[in-house]
DNA sequence: AGCTCTCCGGGCAAATCGCCCGATTTTGCC
DNA sequence: GGCAAAATCGGGCGATTTGCCCGGAGAGCT
């Protein structure tokens, strides 16, 4: 490694998906994956240790969602770069993203020489983000319908999350190191701000959003009682 | 009329619907509509005026669904024939249609010459359903993964669905003349069938199983506070 | 400095939940 | 018809959660 590279870290809980990027950045020649992380305290703990000049972090992460980790980081360095890289596609979750400090967002659909001049610009401290994306935060703000995500606080959007993901209120507060009782007025102000009171009309405004898929929560089939 | 025509009742919230179905069947030359209903307080009114030999009700009713028309109907009069006719494509709706007392039930995806053929074969008392729902009852019998909803009765399954759409309990208490404690019960029995332990996980399952679709539920955009 | 917004959580009555139970009716089946 | 099983309905009751209020600490802006 040439002590002119871009030092990255990749967190990501997929080993796999982590190799096929390392791969592809090391190609470059100018850049480096110091370390890699498969979970959130993981990611922090590495951060702390190399301080990489970019970090790529994807948003899907079991439990503390890669928002958390990013916030978590850059809590510890305000100066952090973080590229947030996500099969999302959408747009609310870049906005939330950007809220809650990240520098960069790509789609994992596009362009994998995208992923790097991505890499390349926040290793500046420049931002970057895929044209998909660009377009969805473009038509959000220019279109009449505004998403009411907009309006949650980056902290309310992921418990909003997290709530989606049928998570309870408890496993919330441990999750975020958190009282319950914040969470349960998280979930209060969340309600108002989107309009639903019940937890269901909450769940399927989420899927409307596409802030979850139904089809790919966690299943375990067959446990049903008869 | 002929007074040895078939004699059938509409039940379809769109009126415009029913006319189309009405001249449908009229062309037929040997069945008359001698009633359309809108609500299920006038489908069960009218049942009791012109006992009507085919009852053909559309199972997304608002308000008391269907199933909950057709299960009051079967009540006063146990012989009734009563036919759905939806455009559920879900063989788990059928399974429930017919727990509940169908004789018949056919999407409204069909060819419309297949509405009058079964029309005439519930006249008779047999049985009719479209080719694409025995296909899926078939496929849900034998195929490997039977949906958790088989386990749930006509009765669950109707506050199942409601649930789903995010009515509360005591809505539904209300719409069902049950006590809200009741409501409260089933909630807990489905729960258990289905394997399911928040109301979120319940949401979410409900669109998996196309019960619910989260598109399609009442809206009401722009009401959030900010 | 001043002010707004976010983040966090206590308080407290009221509502709901989780899970038990028993009482009728229906249903299925022989 | 007759009997067992299942379905429908709801009471009870303690434990938990909700709904909505409040206040305080810190960030960020101007």
């Amino acid at each position: 490694m040439n002590r002119t590279d871009i030092t990255v870290m990749l967190v990501d809980d997929h080993a796999v998906v982590r190799e096929g990027y390392r791969r592809l950045i090391e190609k470059q020649g100018d850049m480096a994956v110091v370390a890699e992380a498969a979970t959130g305290a993981e990611a922090y703990d590495h951060y702390k240790r190399h301080r990489p000049q970019v970090t790529v972090v994807d948003l899907s992460m079991p439990g503390k969602g890669g928002i958390e980790i990013l916030r978590h980081i850059r809590k510890w360095d305000e100066r952090a770069r973080v590229l947030v890289f996500t099969m999302h596609q959408n747009a609310a979750f870049a906005a939330q993203a950007f809220k809650a400090g990240a520098l960069g967002f790509v789609t994992k659909s596009s362009e994998p020489s995208l992923l790097i001049s991505a890499i390349r610009e926040v290793s500046h401290g420049r931002r970057a983000l895929s044209p998909d994306i660009s377009l969805a935060l473009a038509l959000m703000h220019i279109g009449d319908q505004e998403s009411p995500l907009e309006n949650l606080t980056a902290r309310e959007f992921e418990i909003f999350r997290m709530l989606a993901e049928a998570r309870s209120a408890t496993e919330i507060a441990q999750i975020l190191n958190l009282s319950a009782k914040t969470v349960s007025n998280y979930r209060f102000i969340i309600r108002a701000k989107l309009g639903v009171d019940s937890d269901i009309e909450l769940a399927h405004l989420a899927t409307r959003l596409k802030v979850v898929d139904p089809d790919q929560l966690a299943v375990t089939p067959g446990e049903a009682k008869d």
